[in-house]
DNA sequence: AAAGTGTTTGTAAACGTTTACAAACTATAA
DNA sequence: TTATAGTTTGTAAACGTTTACAAACACTTT
């Protein structure tokens, strides 16, 4: 490996010479950089990253922990995430923790590490306790998710609403049986998706019925399997609002495979507003997040934490939009 | 931020110990290091990864370069990698390069700075010389690509006899007139696609009509854009082969646009058996990559060479399967 | 010619680790 | 008791950078 002082000695000057021309951070007469420009070629120099940033102590680096890489929703998110952090001329990573509590927390030891400067985390999981406390010693920023009774930032939309949203828009169609296929009940964005569910029911003077509310895992297995066994009901729902698009498609294939159509026999919406959701047949009726102001939104919080001002706005809301497409018919 | 020489001083002992104790790297005493671990416990001391990696000269970190993470075909090839180099005690991070060349050029850089001891590449758009080079000086594995003309490890199918493969099954269905949604022409694999579908057209005796190729760019819009030349055309196909999913299910949603059927009005198949191509209606016939033994194969490959060893099988070629679904039908 | 000013360069100390080597223990054997 | 061997600990030097400070140099100005 060429260091600093390798070219140093053939550049016949200093390795303080040599780290001024690449770290470009004072003066340098044009022939002493050529000097050593040259010599750096002859050598293929290239900058040891550790050196540098241990002796910084910043690694100018920020890692986006995503819960499921096989999930498109989070792919504008990242982007737009990825698109400020370089303007700012921060590097980059993504860890998958393949929606695994465990994963999670190893992956946030980089934030301890020092590996990273800062973490956005499109997954929180992991207990408020001891997130809270990450958050305390380290930039941390929550995307799309948000925990309750906790003061991380956070940028995300309000989930209960969107969900009512989805859900009043079935009862002004006319239905009357509306079901709702949860996420998992340990994240906090399905248990919000769930209480708007059930706030629009009652609003709409509508009994809950437990039969009516089946949790799923956001996949699109769970979504074919949970349909079947909402069609299997006595009285089944002529509705169904599924907690995100992919447990919908599966809903809706679940449908269609017993020989029922969508929307003429049972109508179905989704949430988030992948982009399979416009291609599928028929496209469906879902909430479109921002993703990408979620994630411009998010970088730019986690550079004010990180240049070390005083956030006073810790929790953005940003608005979310009903799509209405043809998934969805009057009862 | 607390370093090993608090918790050295607290605890009244060398760092050295200290050290010892964290890396676990020789022997200290149950009681020393009850004193070390009280200490660190107080001081909530966390290793710096970056004086360890620096001392050490090595990350134990690799990188794996996606072309783009919207594509899910990759997701399964990456949790793979993952796999199996969480189980040698290698952290994985994943860079997105958008599809653009300069980009991967970019994350590439994160390898000569040392920051990742190996990358795996699931892309190669860059020149061949500098990939050629960059190979020679530090650990590269092409994983899905290979490099023509180039000694770069690799692990993938043979593109060229996997898209005979699809061609022939529609010659053999009864269909004349096979049209190819090719990717862009700038990387190898749209190439073989290509090469195949050419070969297979020969084979079966028919002419080689130019009007039947276009160029497309793996995109969901640019299957539907060609595919409304296509059926635009005097004589339009009877069948057509893309060479990905999302531009086969971007096809048969401009054929359906337009009033058609698939399979009964034209046939189409895709390439990579995505997840979407078992779920989409019509099912798609498509060539299904062994995507779990690719990434597999492919990290195995790189720790050989990132231990020095002397690896001489360096183009690993996997079978692929032809996945029959309902896209496809006799003519 | 001397003094003053501004620019460019070099020296050396850090950043947080690990580890070769030496020193200091402890336990056992003679 | 002393010698020997084995274990545990400490000292100090590295890993490749950056940067405060000092030194050296090149100009002006007097």
């Amino acid at each position: 490996m060429t260091t600093l002082k390798d070219v140093a000695n053939l550049a016949n000057v200093s390795i303080a010479t040599v780290s001024r021309v690449f770290s470009e951070s004072s003066a340098v007469t044009s022939e002493t950089r050529k000097k050593v420009i040259n010599a750096a070629e002859i050598l293929d120099y290239h900058p040891n990253a550790l050196g540098r940033q241990l002796r910084n102590l910043e690694t100018k680096t920020i890692l986006i922990v995503v819960p499921d890489i096989t999930n498109t929703f989070f792919s504008n998110v990242i982007r737009s995430i990825e698109s400020i952090a370089s303007d700012n001329g921060f590097q980059v990573f993504l860890a998958d923790t393949k929606n695994r509590p465990e994963n999670e927390e190893r992956v946030i030891d980089h934030l301890r590490n020092k590996q990273v400067d800062g973490v956005i985390l499109l997954t929180a999981r992991t207990n408020v306790a001891s997130l809270n406390k990450l958050s305390e010693d380290y930039p941390v920023v929550l995307a799309c998710e948000y925990m309750e009774h906790s003061n991380i930032p956070s940028v995300s939309i309000d989930n209960i609403s969107s969900a009512r949203k989805v859900s009043n828009h079935f009862f002004q169609l006319g239905h009357k049986k509306v079901a709702h296929i949860s996420g998992p009940m340990e994240v906090v964005l399905s248990r919000d998706r769930l209480r708007g569910y059930k706030q629009s029911v009652l609003e709409n003077r509508q009994e809950i019925n437990s039969l009516f509310i089946q949790e799923g895992d956001f996949s699109y297995e769970s979504g074919y399997q949970l349909m079947e066994k909402l069609l299997a009901l006595e009285s089944p729902p002529s509705a169904v609002f599924a907690a995100n698009d992919e447990m919908a498609i599966g809903a809706i294939n679940a449908i269609k495979h017993y020989k029922l159509r969508v929307p003429e026999d049972i109508s179905v919406a989704g949430f988030d507003d992948i982009k399979m959701s416009r291609i599928f047949a028929p496209p469906l009726t879902t909430i479109s997040q921002p993703a990408l102001e979620i994630g411009e939104k998010a970088m730019k919080l986690l550079l004010d934490i990180m240049g070390g001002e005083e956030v006073t706005k810790r929790h953005i809301v940003l608005n979310d939009q009903l799509i209405i497409r043809d998934s969805c018919k009057r009862f």
